[in-house]
DNA sequence: CTTGACTACCAAAACGTTTTGGAGAATCCT
DNA sequence: AGGATTCTCCAAAACGTTTTGGTAGTCAAG
């Protein structure tokens, strides 16, 4: 309702020193300083955003792009991650906008808009591919962003990303110690950068151990996807015994193609993600996840560094990938 | 990078023509105009946001408040649905920003910060309680805003919600025309208007076909809110053989509960909210949810409509509810 | 030749802050 | 006492737009 220059008639002060009263400059006698302050506690005064954000040449805003590709939209935490690190940046003075890509849109689009109508300070990226116009676009305005997975960009950015290697490796290395010879891989679209480095762990343990691994099957990352990837690997003349799944969706999808399939029952499955409902599944998923608590906290100190400068080297998390054991990963195998 | 300054200077034109030769007024000669927009094209002119805001007094954003109460943050198409909406607010020139409640913060506090430092022109409110002080409080400021939810507020205003009341009474209906007659109630706080409601309807229901409404117990909004709350129920002497839920996470701790005493699965159940988790319980929960396709882009039409001056009669949606029946609603009852 | 309407443009104000570069008064040091 | 220093305070500029209230110039009508 008050603003500034009504503030500081009614004190018989000038704008400057109520502002300064207010920012706590020590210029301002402790005296005014506090009857400014009470004052502007008694009208409730809080100064007008946009003329500071004009002024200070900050937007005071963080956008995140959600894609409204095929799939869902990153597991259910992903709002209470949001909403986390929305929490975060607002005790820097940040506000997290929430960037839809609307149809006819690129990410690229919606990023030039936000950066080059200095609508943000920073932006959060996801869903990352190997490689990603928007970090290059990013990159070469010089305005600072985390994103959440990796690219195969050549100068290095600040991300957090899950070691998707490591963690596809060793499924598929506890698969191969159960007696597991055939594993197959459902894997994501591989232009993006989790589904293919998952694509490349589970790959690398194979050749390791000296076994084919030709049964790798591509779709979507949503339940029909895996479903019909599921499909496919099950009507090879020799059928993988157990499967590692890029995602708890595709994992799902895989599930229900197994129960469509005689002897379904006797494959092993593994997902990624930890989707709550994996839980319910029968046979219940077993699966991985990314360590690390309160992801948003972490984003949005990340944010926070890069608007500050640090440079990219020291802000980017390798998170490692722990298992969440349930039954869906050693169902007994059919006699050989 | 560039500015309206030095565009207008590399034109050879004033600001004021720049300016408005962009925004397509007619008082700018139909080769000026064109000669400016391709001028900004090249350079990649966007106005600066904040100074426009600024200018027009309007600060191009929408709030909405994210509680981060006990109980999750609505169902998982709760992502779904804000970036619905805040893609249709994009394509009217408003971004959504999301403000997750601190703790030791109240939603109040984070209202008022919002609408008095003029950070948005609007804002969107869920999980509304009976008596709401942020309804009354953007009631008193006069900023425009939408509920998802009702409230006993005496001043109408615009808001979404199902009409809880209908489709609980009719849950309640259906159990007595399978011949249940103690028929429970799983209730959520009713201090929240959804809660207060569909416990309402279910005990209207009870009363008209003249059965006792005593099975009723209320819980946290949540799963384990849920299971405590059934527990409390089965403990009577004379146990329900039928329970209606107020929400699918309260059933689905409400199954764990049955599962764990002796004879619990000869009690009927339903809940409402359709997570989809619901689909893989065992047995899979039937459930309700409110009727209407993309509600998102409801909530920004709302909210659009709002910030234009309509009066808040005219902005109030109440859906129907639909049932989704599943396994859980039709458990064979025990012979009495 | 004046008047009025119309066209194409522009200078300046305004939006509400923060920050720069002082200015006057009081205090301290020698 | 005179100069330097410290305390308080403030006028004015700046941030980049949009909008107000014009001004010249042209053209047609009276």
């Amino acid at each position: 309702m008050a603003n500034l220059k009504q503030l500081a008639q009614s004190l018989g002060l000038s704008i400057t020193t109520v502002s300064r009263a207010l920012d706590g400059y020590d210029d301002v006698s402790a005296a005014t300083r506090k009857r400014v302050r009470e004052a502007a506690d008694i009208v409730g005064y809080r100064p007008n955003a946009s003329a500071r954000r004009l002024r200070k040449q900050r937007a005071e805003l963080v956008a995140i792009t959600l894609p409204s590709d095929p799939g869902h939209i990153g597991p259910p935490h992903f709002l209470d991650m949001l909403s986390s690190c929305a929490e975060h940046l607002a005790s820097a003075g940040l506000n997290l906008v929430i960037a839809p890509v609307p149809r006819g849109e690129s990410e690229l689009d919606i990023c030039r808009r936000f950066v080059d109508g200095r609508r943000v300070d920073a932006m959060l990226l996801v869903r990352t591919r190997r490689q990603d116009e928007r970090v290059e676009f990013l990159q070469s305005r010089g305005i600072p962003f985390v994103t959440n997975g990796r690219t195969e960009s050549l100068v290095p950015h600040p991300y957090i990303d899950g070691d998707g290697f490591a963690g596809f490796h060793a499924a598929t290395v506890r698969f191969q110690a159960a007696g597991h010879r055939r594993i197959g891989h459902i894997a994501g679209p591989q232009d993006y950068y989790f589904a293919h480095v998952r694509c490349t762990g589970w790959k690398a343990a194979m050749d390791e151990a000296g076994l084919d691994a030709d049964l790798c099957a591509e779709g979507a990352p949503t339940e029909q996807g895996g479903y019909l990837a599921a499909l496919e690997l099950l009507r090879q003349p020799s059928r993988p015994t157990a499967l590692v799944c890029s995602t708890d969706e595709m994992a799902i999808g895989a599930l229900r193609a197994l129960r469509e399939i005689d002897g379904g029952e006797a494959i092993s499955i593994v997902g990624h993600d930890d989707l709550p409902t994996g839980a319910f599944t029968s046979p219940s998923l077993s699966t991985m996840r990314m360590t690390g608590e309160n992801l948003g906290a972490s984003f949005a100190s990340l944010l926070l560094r890069a608007i500050a400068g640090e440079p990219a080297e020291e802000l980017q998390e390798l998170h490692a990938i722990e298992f969440i054991d349930r039954d869906s990963h050693r169902r007994p195998m059919k006699a050989a």
